[in-house]
DNA sequence: CAGGATCCAATTGTGGATCCGG
DNA sequence: CCGGATCCACAATTGGATCCTG
């Protein structure tokens, strides 16, 4: 599947896959996927990034000294998100961004962001979650969105809470209790890793890797009402 | 202790509570309550009826054929209700308003209605639940309310949907799970009492006694920032 | 490790049941 | 029974842990 050449015609191609399962489109790839849930966490999103033409990761992380930062279709700048709902059409999960970096400090800065770059542009897929086969579960929305003046507003002081706490040493302070839609959480195989990063003093901490999440709640205020 | 004369002299008095526990205003009553938490339900709030003068409820139910309807402050229209917080300073518990009428026709319209008097003037007395003894429980907050015309609405939507659905015969749909801000929950001492009242067909029905109550998260906007 | 996310034990919330005294 | 409410088992939420691939 080519990369679509523009917005519409993404946005078009996404609307394609609304009524469909995962199966049948998994199968119109030629593909599949394992049948143990605990085995294909994340592999749902992967596939609709084939279907609709995205960057796969493995460009993405291979260039070296860019950190990986590249959007799922580069020249739209736009980011793909899967989204699964429950029984009654909510967001079962988080919804993951992007890591929280530590070691630049142009990423700690809202406006220069990747956090802010990897939002301003969204298409969000979501589909119902229910069945417990992944092939049976089906795209129930799929459109782009950005923002409103007063979503980032939200995002951003989320976002400046978590930073300012971090400037100021204060890393264990941290936790996923913090941000009324954009949180932030563990990310890592398991809890034992741990990254440094330089300190208000200049000095060399550790802590375990982050990701930037959207809480559920915030995501249920993008999909269509009902 | 005499009836306050006026709502300035009860508001006087009861924020002279605030800062002392349960057991100093119980020891100037010279009284006292049970130990055990789960034979002291209602006391407490018994216990501030008589510290700012409130009539007894002896006085108000024994009064034949008006179904006890008389607030606790009668001359002044004022209701009182004892609130219990949480560690973070937020409502325990959803607070009972009255019963539930299906005989008088009147009291199912929300303008005639003994719900809507009961709430439109209130005197809120929050304390501390944090402590397991009632004695150490302390008064957080003593203050007059009466519904903004946004809150009033919000009620009165509540209970349209309840009586609605009684009117239909549709008793069995009412469930504590409707209501953004009023419910409506079984209020007797077991599940099997039962109370008739007349269907929209002239056929008489049996249902359980139910209550109106105010939601924590409702009584929580009416408290104090912080 | 980074990016695609979901899993799940523990906490929080709450709907229905219950307690006391007069 | 009624008004004063709280109890508590179970449902819903969620913060931290974890899984897979290149």
């Amino acid at each position: 599947m080519p990369a679509p050449r523009d917005a519409n015609e993404l946005a078009l191609r996404a609307r394609e896959l609304v009524g469909r399962t995962l199966g049948e489109i998994a199968a119109a790839l030629g593909t599949s996927l394992d049948d143990d849930p605990r085995r294909t966490k994340g592999k749902q999103g992967e596939l609709l990034e084939r279907a609709l033409g995205a960057t796969p990761d493995d460009l993405a992380w291979s260039v070296p000294g860019d950190e990986g930062r590249r959007h799922d279709f580069p020249s739209l700048r736009v980011e793909l998100k899967s989204i699964p709902l429950d029984a009654r059409g909510r967001p079962k999960e988080s919804t993951y961004v992007c890591r929280l970096s530590l070691r630049e400090t142009e990423t700690l800065v809202w406006e220069t962001s990747w956090v802010r770059e990897k939002l301003a542009n969204v298409l969000w897929v979501a589909f119902d979650a229910t069945p417990e086969d992944w092939w049976d579960r089906r795209i129930l929305h799929a459109f782009l969105w950005a923002p409103t003046a007063d979503q980032e507003a939200t995002l951003r002081a989320d976002f400046d809470e978590v930073v300012g706490l971090f400037a100021r040493g204060r890393a264990e302070a941290v936790t996923a209790h913090l941000g009324t839609a954009l949180q932030v959480r563990p990310k890592a195989r398991d809890g034992s890793v741990r990254t440094t990063f330089t300190g208000p003093e200049g000095e060399t901490l550790a802590t375990i890797p982050r990701g930037f999440y959207l809480r559920p709640s915030f995501t249920a205020t993008l999909l269509p009402a009902q």
